[in-house]
DNA sequence: TATATTTGTCTTCCATGGAAGCTAATGCGC
DNA sequence: GCGCATTAGCTTCCATGGAAGACAAATATA
């Protein structure tokens, strides 16, 4: 235990926890709140850069599976929808959202006269190359507050969690 | 490089940049694109305890933090703001539902005539202490999907990457 | 003490997204 | 080819939260 470290806020909670239920073991906390807090952080700092380019992460998302699908980046919205995880109704308004802003056109499809194909501008495409290049930027600033063996274990480490998240077969433990 | 692995969204998206634009490094997408993912999945598994219990992430996190401060059980409005990370203004809606719902009460303060004192009930005490242990076991499942030295590792870098983000004086490398 | 500033909560308005249903087009089974 | 289920996108309605301002009470200042 390191005394010199003032406790940060999921240590602070969790010693809240210790005191009124020391029946329950809160220990995960220490791990899944951490990750939370962080995913937050680093969230917050990502918005500043989308934020630069007048864009929300909704938007920038959706730019950004139009750009790399590659020429003529172009996707039906329940493409779009299904890549950044949201419903289509979602899509829908974030679409309506970006053509406003003339960074994307909506068009039928010609095979299917019930799809949109939903298609990057001229300044859409460099709007998205220039932000993403920049949130690249941001991204390595903020992971080189680890060594690179730091960076290297703590990928490992969230991908073997996710992947056993996914499988079926569950636990290793207990 | 494991072949016999399917890749993970992650990959794949890292695999599409590499080809669109082999300009930018992607590999910090490595570790906060799952980061984020993680996250996001942890979440959902997480508010499925909460929903058994009839309650949102937000109303979880406030009667938490009402039970965890310890007897009486009370907080101002503006304290549960805080601790939760919600405006003020999120906050009243919460407590709203919260009182709707029985599990805390609203009072005028006696020594501040602007302030409230938000108070769990019998009812909502009860729920939170048989919901919070439900958490933890939901919490302790997920987190055995890691081996004890896994789960050690990755809390001690979740640790220090937070700190280092919160720290004013930044980086440590490049 | 009178006035100004600050504080704590609430209110209003807006942004965003989900759920569920609508509409039109597709395509399957007969 | 005709009906019926399915599909794609959109619309409507609702839930939630932020931003900013309103309001009342407390506190600071003259």
């Amino acid at each position: 235990m390191e005394h010199r470290q003032p406790l940060d806020r999921v240590a602070r909670i969790q010693a809240d926890w210790r005191r009124e239920r020391p029946d329950v073991d809160t220990s995960p906390q220490g791990v899944i709140g951490r990750l939370h807090r962080l995913a937050g952080r680093l969230t917050e700092e990502l918005c500043r850069v989308y934020g630069r380019y007048d864009l929300n992460e909704g938007e920038f998302d959706v730019l950004c599976a139009l750009r790399r699908v590659g020429e003529p980046y172009e996707r039906a919205p329940g493409e779009l929808a299904a890549h950044t995880m949201v419903t289509t109704g979602a899509m829908t308004k974030r679409i309506d959202r970006l053509e406003r802003a003339g960074l994307v056109t909506r068009r039928r499809s010609d095979d299917d006269q019930r799809g949109r194909i939903v298609a990057l501008t001229g300044p859409g495409r460099e709007l998205i190359d220039q932000a993403f290049t920049d949130h690249m930027r941001n991204e390595r600033h903020l992971l080189n507050l680890l060594t690179p063996v730091e960076a290297e274990t703590l990928e490992a480490l969230l991908t073997t969690w996710l992947s056993r998240l996914e499988d079926p077969r569950p636990p290793r433990h207990e």
